[in-house]
Parts: C-alpha cells; structure tokens; sequence
RNA sequence: GGGCCUGUAGGUUAGUUUGGCCUAUACUUCGCGGCUGGGGGCCGCGCGACCCAGGUUCAAAUCCUGGCAGGCCCA
C-alpha cells in the first residue's frame, strides 16, 4: 500500500538521482520549472523560504566576522568589463609563460567572462553607446567603488558582502539549484593593507564553510585548486566540494586570495602610516544556492526532502486528528502552537479537511522533521504523537514540549550529520593506481563509475592530465587535511603527504 | 563545439510508424456535493490538452521546413 503510494507522487527512487532530483525539487515544492527560460526557475515559497533561511545563516556569520552588507546594481557598463578582461588575460598570459605579470604588456584578447554574460544594449529602440551586461560576479562593479572609498589605511580592513542575483548564459545543461542561468550568489569581498591581512580573512573564510557545513549537517572536501584551476585573477582558490550521492561532486563555496593583482588592475591603492601609497590585498568568499542543492540530494530520501532544522522552513507540522469528534483538538493544537512559536520554533498547523494519511505523506515529501498529531486520545492523556522525519514515531507528554521539541530537533540534525557523514566516506575511494608500459599510461584496476577516488600526488601539471586523461575524472586539488605519513605519488612515485582527490564534477 | 531524440489537460500518458475511425484515451491533480476520519478511504458530478509559425493535402496531433522549449550522448 505505501510503495504503490508513494508512485502516486510519481517520485523516482534515490537510487535513480538524475530523475529523483529534478522531480523531488518540484514536488516538494521548492521551485517550479516552467518558466520559458532555460536554467531560471520561480522560486516557490517552500523553496524560497529554506533559501532564504540558508542566507540568514550566512548573514550571522558574517555578522560575527565584521562584514557589512552591500548591495551593487545589476548592470554593469562594457567598458569596465574591458578592464576586467584585460586583467585576466594578462595573468593567464603571465601563469602560461611563467613571467612576472609586470613584464606582460596588456593586450586586447578577449578572456574572462565576456562569453557568458547577458548583454543590455538597447534603452528602448535606442542603441546604448555603452552597452551594459548583467553581472555575472560583482569584482568589477565593486572594486570601481572600492578605489573611491579607500583612501588610508584607517578605511582598512574593509569586509564586505552582498546576497544578490548573478547571470551566466550557461549553455550546458542546466539542473535546479547546481547549474542555473541566474544564480541567488553570496560574494564576501574584503580588502587589506597587505598580504598578511588578506591571508588571516582566508582562514576566517574556511572557519566561516565549516560552521556553515555543521549547520547544513553534511560534510565536504576543502582543496586548494590546482594552479591551472584557480580562478583568474586569484593567488590561489580554495574551493568546498560536497559529494552528492551519485559521486559527483558539487562545488559549494570558493575562497580566493587575490593577493594585490586585482587592485592593481583597478588601481586601488591606500596611503600607509608613512603617507607612502601601497596597493591593497584583497579576498573574495562565494556560496549560492547550490548550498540548497546539496542539502537536496545529501539528505532526501526515496520518500521525499529531509530538511536539517536548521533551515526547515517548518520545524513542526502541527496536525490536528478527528477534529470533527472532538471540538477541543483545534483549539489545543492552536494553544500549542504558539505555545511552540513563542519558544522560537518555526511551526504551522495543518488544520485541512484532509485524511491524516495525506497529510502525513504531505509532509514527509517536504521535509518537515518533526510532526506533531493531537487527537480526542492525546487531549485525554495529555500526550502528543510525535514522528520524526529521520525515523520513529513517539508518545510523548504535552508537559515540557518545548524541550522535548528542541531535544528531537538535535536529534534530527545529528541523525543527518551521521547519515551523511557515512555516505559520503563510502563514496571515497582509494586510487587504484597507475603504471606506465612504454609510452602509455594505464589504470592498474577499473575505476568504478560514481565515486571519488582519493590518491597521493605531488605531479606538476603534465602529470595532472595524466592522471585526468586516464581516469576521466578531474583532480580537486591539495586537500586540507594532508596525509598524516609520506606515500609514493600515483604518478611520479615521489613520497609526499599531499592528498588528492579525483572525481567527476558538477 | 559535434551528433541524436522529444514536445498531447497542472502532472504522467494512449493515439503519430501506415494522415480520415479523434467530437483525442486513461490515471492523477483540481473544483462541487455527499459519506468518512489516529498513515494516500469511498460514491457521484464537473473543469481541463495536440509547443509556435509556415507548408503539403479534399483531409494534419500524425508528414515537411523553420523557430522556441526540454532531454540524451560525445569532445
């Protein structure tokens, strides 16, 4: 009865991701799809809510960190984008030849993003001199105002941020949450008097993803991205991997150090305490709702969303039983749930004429952890029917209810913690290995298709494409967390400590 | 960047190969009425669709061209 149930939703089970996620997104309402433009879905209020929910979390971290919150406009004129450009080809012509930057003269290339934005170039019927694009990322529209507001080191640090929509024709495939066209985008940009300054806001950065991470109650792989794959512009970025359940990975949030290169493209520049002027250092930190992607396809289940109560828009669904029996039941669900409201508990009674059975089924596809029946029984014995999302149906005393609440709530959430903590350590491989027979280079044993495997490298980046040529998959980077003894390189044999990881990405 | 496939009610779909039997099938959702009521209950009634623009034809959901939208595979 459940199982042909369920089909009537039409969810696909988990096993089968690629249908299970596009169809879970929107039946359980978080976004709906058919808006006429490729990769831009309307956000539904579910979804919206749980987002926004992610931002506001977000928001008290960069609260307690010191950053203020901006908000840039959406279009950007050309020629700024130019100076964009040219920066960005300067570097990768200067990474390419291994010359310092400062000795490559800027050229007209075309580079960077210019491929991918959306353009403006009409008010009107009439031809804008200027055309203008829809930011794919706010480094330039910022960094134009960021020159205007640092004059001293007194204006330093300055740590900004802003929660805005971004724009990227993407011409790939897109999918809800993980490739969409115009993304919900946290940037952090901050600037410093120097090197140090920049390097102390990274490692606030990676404290900021891993309290975000508990939160979100699932783990991910932190690597600082090879050289070839750092962002342009970037010293060096370090980028959050979360590992979805087919295998894939799914960059959640980058880091870059941008060292003073960027400041010197936009001229941004601070007078010292010897009145010597100096270019600044500058970070930038993004995250998206790709944050809400993660949380999807690491938590679900074949029955629906599991929401971590830490961003449930519902925390618990109040479901009043046999209500036609007994005119009690309404008005004590309603007592409890303000009851509950004012213990800080996001909550809702669910007070339609349905079966419970719907309302149940209802529920458990969007995720809410905990629900909540009072009946005719329960007002007789003072109890309530609790059933959490994760598992479990309880009796338990109305006395008390809002620890109780609380108590189940961190239940849920350590009960999602261990859950994706276990899966994604399933879902990590070790290498196999790679030898070397005259000139080619194959795989001492089948990979198998979706995992990430994990492997010691310290190659340079012709070992790299070795290693990617062979297996398919693409190297993350230099993990955080080292090994903790020396092993021989997959590709070199050299003992290092340096772990990588390889897998197929989003 | 190259190749392949698909578009029928809110959702899933039959019909398309071989043009006419289509006033377009079924399930679900939705609306109304009634019976029900601690995990998708039952009965009755009702609303609701051939992606768009051309073309071929006596006749197009069906064939052709283009557009738009979606999906898949390869580099």
């Amino acid at each position: 009865m459940a199982g042909s149930g369920k089909a009537k939703r039409g969810i696909p089970p988990k096993s089968d991701l690629n249908a299970w996620y596009p169809a879970i997104v929107e039946i359980a309402d978080l976004v709906d799809k058919r808006y006429p433009i490729k990769g831009m879905d309307v956000w539904k209020p579910y979804g919206w809510k749980a987002m926004t929910l992610i931002d506001g979390l977000t928001r008290s971290q960069m609260r307690r960190t010191g950053h203020e919150e901006y908000n840039f406009p959406l279009l950007v004129p050309e020629d700024l984008l130019d100076k964009e450009n040219q920066l960005v080809s300067h570097l990768k012509a200067s990474r390419d030849t291994g010359i310092d930057a400062s000795e490559l003269r800027v050229d007209e290339e075309e580079a960077g993003f210019k491929k991918e934005v959306y353009w403006v170039k009409h008010g009107g019927d009439t031809e804008l001199e200027v055309p203008m694009f829809l930011r794919p990322t706010s480094e330039t529209p910022m960094y134009t105002m960021f020159s205007l507001w640092v004059r001293s080191h007194a204006d330093l640090p300055l740590k900004t941020f802003q929660i805005v929509n971004t724009f990227r024709y993407e011409t790939k495939q897109t999918r809800s949450f993980i490739r969409v066209r115009e993304i919900h985008f946290f940037e952090a940009h901050t600037v410093h008097a120097d090197q140090d300054g920049a390097t102390a806001q990274i490692a606030e950065d990676a404290e900021i993803v891993q309290r975000l991470l508990h939160e979100l109650c699932f783990p991910a792989i932190v690597s600082k991205r090879p050289s070839w794959d750092t962002f342009p512009g970037a010293w060096h970025s370090t980028a959050v991997d979360a590992v979805m359940p087919n295998g894939r990975t799914l960059q959640v949030a980058t880091y870059h150090h941008y060292r003073d290169q960027w400041a010197r493209a936009f001229n941004l520049t601070y007078e010292d305490r010897n009145g010597e002027t100096q270019f600044c250092h500058q970070t930038t930190f993004g995250m998206s709702e790709r944050l809400l992607g993660a949380i999807v396809g690491m938590h679900g289940d074949d029955s629906g969303l599991i929401m971590p109560p830490s961003i449930a828009p519902i925390q618990v669904i109040l479901m009043p039983v046999a209500a036609h029996s007994d005119e009690n039941v309404i008005p004590r669900v309603e007592a409890l749930a303000s009851q509950l409201q004012d213990s800080g508990f996001r909550v809702q009674v669910d007070a339609r004429d349905l079966r419970p059975g719907t309302k149940h089924y209802d529920w458990e596809i969007k995720g809410v952890p905990i629900r909540l029946e009072i009946g005719p029984r329960d007002l007789a014995s003072s109890q309530c029917t609790i059933t959490l999302r994760t598992g479990g149906k309880i009796e338990s005393p109305l006395e008390g209810i809002s620890s109780t609440i609380r108590q189940y709530l961190d239940s849920v959430s350590d009960e999602l913690r261990s859950r994706a903590h276990a899966h994604a350590s399933e879902l990590i491989r070790t290498f196999p290995g790679l030898s070397q027979t005259a000139d080619i280079w194959k795989l001492d044993a089948a990979l198998e298709e979706g995992f990430v495997y994990e492997l010691a490298f310290d190659g340079n980046d012709a070992d790299a494409e070795v290693l990617e040529k062979a297996t398919g998959l693409t190297l993350l980077g230099d993990c955080v967390q080292p090994y903790p003894e020396p092993i021989p390189c997959a590709v070199t044999g050299k003992l290092t400590t340096r772990r990588h990881h390889l897998a197929r990405m989003y």
